[in-house]
DNA sequence: TAGTTCTCTTGACAAAAATCAAGAATTCAG
DNA sequence: CTGAATTCTTGATTTTTGTCAAGAGAACTA
């Protein structure tokens, strides 16, 4: 299963072939179809997962508005992580917003690992950190930027999911309507 | 040093007496005055720190614009969280807003908490992924607030910081100006 | 294919927030 | 205590963004 050592070679930077494999033995492949809920919001969320192919959205119900906190793709992992981690109600829904393939570890074997693998807790540190960071930037671009500039940027970055989900949920993503998201489109397109 | 190893245990939940000890031997009490600089952007910062007394600005100047991401009190911790785990320059500046205690360790004595404390390396996690987890509510909070909610929401769970440091600071970290702030201020007083 | 549903766009308007400018109020240094 | 600097407020105005409503377009279903 060399696809999925990767995965774990490049997210938690183990390059110990023993390790990545024993590791890459408690994933399990998994599929979703378009629709299907990885998670809901109030459930407890005892697995994460990499995602191997098609699209994830992290949303809430927030007052009856769904507040789309992030999409994730090919590259990116998928958990609640305050519930993976503290055992607390999963505030999330997530649902695969297309087909989707993921490899998944239950929390069960999660916890195997730091026995298993050498210096895992400290990799795992680190992972969590870059999220710590990843969220540090788009705090900054909420105290520093227009609606206009989040959606250029965002854009840069994410050309190709401008045509794979509905734009709506980009919109919400980026804190703005989806007309306001549609006005700057056309702006951008001219 | 009972006051940090209070700290200790209740940033880390270390109850563990020994290893307790052997910590807070390692933090060093550091006093600041109003104005000083704890980091600038673009240093490496090779420490972090407990606040024991006083408040400190994270912040970045943005294009001559001051961005304040935070203020950090007592209770909080202090530090360029990316620069002091990946060795990148840092992105804020971080700077007394009063006099300032705070309990320092550097890099290279927090390393060695790792071989000194029992699961040290579980307990450092947890401890960030609780920044995480606090990071992912601000971002809600600009997914799903008007200025106006964010205000409240903050001036309810920090009334005190509202007449110890310059309002303008506070309201750059809700991502609105000044002025925007006073009028909402007063408009929640009357 | 036709009908239904969901998504996106557009316009008119309203509300929120930013900007600019001036002047109070407060803090600070000497 | 006094003058200077900083911070805060206020008003007038502009810009940005949201809301509501209608319709166009696309995707999905039977």
């Amino acid at each position: 299963m060399k696809e999925l050592e990767q995965y774990i070679e490049s997210y938690f930077g183990i390059a110990h072939l023993d390790a990545l494999q024993t590791m890459s033995q408690m994933f399990k492949p998994v599929k979703l179809s378009k629709g299907d809920f990885y998670l809901q919001t109030g459930n407890y969320c005892d697995k994460m997962s990499f995602i191997r192919s098609g699209l994830l959205r992290i949303f809430v119900n927030n007052d009856g508005k769904e507040v789309t906190q992030w999409i994730s793709s090919k590259g990116y992992f998928i958990t609640d992580l305050a519930s993976f981690i503290f055992d607390t109600p999963a505030r999330w829904t997530i649902q695969a917003l297309t087909d989707v393939e993921i490899f998944t570890i239950n929390k069960q074997n999660y916890q195997k690992l730091g026995e298993i693998v050498p210096q895992w807790h400290v990799l795992e540190k680190l992972f969590i950190a870059k999220c710590f960071i990843f969220l540090e930037d788009r705090i900054f671009s909420h105290l520093s930027m227009s609606a206009e500039e989040r959606y250029q940027h965002f854009f840069e970055n994410n050309k190709e999911l401008f045509h794979q989900v509905p734009l709506q949920y980009i919109a919400s993503m980026l804190g703005m309507t989806p007309e306001t998201f549609s006005r700057i489109r056309k702006k951008q397109l001219s």
